[in-house]
DNA sequence: CATTAAATATGTCTTTAGGACACTATTGTG
DNA sequence: CACAATAGTGTCCTAAAGACATATTTAATG
């Protein structure tokens, strides 16, 4: 197809007859937070064929017409969910093949973003079919299409950006405590992380700054609460080799 | 779109409808090769409309009928190119927007891969439309479309690979030597790399075995030849963190 | 055949940074 | 005021990379 065509014209004659069997095209966000502890991610409940019913990614088609990018439609999916965009947006990875999808030839364009809980709580609240999940929780259920296998790919990155960066600081509030930063690695890494070492990672990677306050969680010693150095775009907190 | 239909007739009719201005869907893989101390780009010129004429990479459009997968597309179309499939083939990752192509909205999902300059010669060399391009170079050609940037984000991932992994040896013959592989590293990275850590790093993973032959480059000591163990799947040559 | 040049390979000391864990500091509570 | 609970630091140990000198093995040369 396509092998003689030699200007607009022509291409968009013989591309038309190839519209009939356009490959289905999505774009799918995997949402995180982290609140009380847990590991949570958003799920939508579909209302359309195929999987109806099912819980999966808050996802969608392009809209060609108001959509520049790839990552505006992911913002827009989330938005129209969350209320807000998430401070936090990457791309995952893409999935294509004949049989994710029932109806014919599927492309999905997977992203992860993190958000602090509190900011989108409220408009979450109010609507019936999105909802957040403990990821512990969602390996029991089924999901549609092949959503499960994207949330396990998306939160093994998201574990291996814990061993060298604060991305995951965009599951939490604007202000955080170097503990919480801590126990959310944990919950990603899955087991716990010397207190010292992580600590001294990331003051001398200088990526957060000090904001003056502390809060205090009960009883003992008030935390020192951090805000991320977001200009520099710097993440990482472990050293490049043969530098 | 496709908010009130609830079956798959339903979805058909909806869909089709959308199917006049599907996106452009294109896979665009990225071969790299090193042969003679230089990193090496496979582009194709293209001959048809848009960018007629300009070199560009060796993708095109997804074969719904016989590819079952993306990774398929890009396979095939490298196979058309070179005559055999890399051993080693790797997402990158998906550009889509409204700009990059003149005639639509379009995505395409890019591949990065490595192949033994040797396994291929042949075939490139007999076919005017695809040439092994030297990578400095490309910086200062016009390719078609968006492929710079492509080829740029390709790079500057396998030079990160080559920080904390021997992934740039598939782009060396099946056997090879340590010197070899470090040259190949130095050129990644664009500098020169301590000969003794790059060895200890890569002894003590366990990566590579000894052929027990030797390779003589006229004078001096004849260098061991070693190969990549592929079953272990297993390719970097860094301590994890906390583990 | 001895010497030298060129390249591969290793020995070893230094430096850096993370692991382990004891210790100090600051709060609330009974 | 003692004590529990949580935050944060001091310090020694260990692992691994950097730096660089040294040894090894080959071809070339007179």
């Amino acid at each position: 197809m396509l092998t003689s065509s030699e200007n607009e014209e022509t291409f968009l004659a013989t591309y038309n007859k190839r519209e009939f069997d356009a490959p289905l095209m999505t774009v799918d966000p995997v949402l995180f937070t982290y609140h009380e502890g847990l590991l949570k991610v958003l799920l939508v409940k579909r209302s359309n064929y195929p999987d109806k019913g099912l819980w999966g990614l808050p996802g969608g088609f392009i809209d060609q017409d108001n959509d520049q990018t790839l990552e505006q439609t992911a913002l827009r999916k989330l938005k129209e969910k969350t209320g807000v965009s998430p401070p936090y947006l990457e791309q995952l990875y893409t999935v294509g093949n004949a049989k994710r999808d029932k109806r014919s030839w599927s492309i999905t364009i997977c992203y992860t973003a993190l958000i602090a809980h509190q900011i989108c709580e409220a408009q979450i609240s109010t609507v019936i079919d999105a909802k957040w999940i403990m990821l512990d929780d969602v390996s029991n259920m089924t999901l549609a299409f092949d959503h499960s296998h994207i949330i396990n790919t998306a939160r093994e990155r998201l574990k291996q950006k814990a061993l060298y960066s604060i991305v995951p600081a965009y599951a939490l509030p604007e202000t955080f405590t170097l503990p919480e930063l801590q126990h959310l690695h944990e919950a990603l890494l899955g087991k716990s992380i010397q207190k010292k070492s992580f600590r001294r990672r990331i003051d001398q990677a200088e990526l957060l700054i000090d904001t003056g306050e502390r809060r205090s969680m009960g009883s003992g010693r008030p935390a020192v609460l951090y805000r991320m150095k977001k200009d520099s775009g710097k993440y990482t907190f472990v050293r490049n080799l043969e530098n």
